[in-house]
DNA sequence: ATGGCTTGAGTGTCAAGA
């Protein structure tokens, strides 16, 4: 089973970069982020007719997330049960006997700003219903954008991140509280090359640099982690005309 | 260079991303 992870950055804009991702990769489970529309203006039709089903959580202009699948997806919940939240930020289904939560972590925008503390909030809500669901689902696997970057090396230049959001340490300890779960960063499991980064700012042609974070992240519950055969990012996409500035992340589960 | 670019909203130029 091959799921994976992307933060489109407005399915609008990166629709045919989507369906060409999909045709090339096929893979079981897609999770987007940061579908920035409305669910009446979601590219159902087309989706399909690339031969995936779709779930999803959309709002006006921001946030947003989906589930493409293969095979339906069941019992779809939007949100973190128990949690109030305006902002549309998770979706998780069932796909082939595997759970998928698909998240859309919060930005934080600095470390003085009120949007860093509704972040902390959020991932300790995030944190505390993930211990529930973890309790239901054996196999269970988080994807998305965290928002965070684990650990310096994480980093293009952690000197200059010093102080700022993504890289903070409350940030890290949420992280870290999350695979105190008992959740694997499937990444890391594997060698993989040094400075492997999923974003690249836009502003300073990040991504020709390679002046990037490691901030989208395919965490997996023990028992699926063990099923776990590989684990890489397709930088493919960032080369595209017009690119979405995250890379999608893409793991393969021996089930 | 509290910047650089890309979105969405909506026709001016913000807000927000990371």
């Amino acid at each position: 089973m091959r799921i994976a992870s992307w933060n489109v950055n407005s399915l609008k804009v990166r629709l045919p970069q989507v369906l060409d991702w999909l045709a090339r990769h096929q893979p079981d489970a897609l999770c987007l982020q940061e579908l920035k529309l409305e669910d009446a203006n979601f590219p159902k039709a087309e989706i399909e007719a690339a031969g995936y089903f779709a779930a999803y959580y959309g709002q006006k202009t921001y946030n947003g997330v989906a589930i493409l699948s293969r095979k339906p997806a069941k019992d779809v919940a939007c949100g973190i049960a128990g949690f109030e939240d305006p902002q549309r930020r998770v979706i998780s289904a069932d796909v082939d006997g595997v759970r998928l939560v698909c998240a859309y972590v919060p930005n934080g925008q600095s470390l003085d700003s009120d949007k860093y503390r509704y972040k902390l909030g959020w991932l300790k809500a995030f944190s505390a219903w993930l211990e529930r669901e973890l309790a239901q689902h054996t196999r269970l696997a988080v994807l998305g954008d965290y928002n965070i970057a684990p650990e310096d090396r994480d980093v293009h230049d952690p000197k200059a991140w010093e102080g700022k959001v993504l890289v903070s340490p409350l940030e890290r300890d949420a992280f870290g509280r999350l695979k105190a779960l008992g959740l694997t960063d499937s990444f890391r499991m594997f060698e993989q090359p040094e400075k492997s980064y999923t974003w690249w700012d836009y502003r300073t042609n990040g991504f020709k640099r390679n002046l990037g974070l490691r901030i989208d992240h395919i965490l997996l519950s023990t028992s699926l982690a063990a099923t776990c055969t590989g684990c890489t990012i397709d930088l493919e996409p960032r080369r595209h005309e017009r690119p979405s500035d995250h890379a999608p992340v893409v793991a393969e589960l021996a089930t």
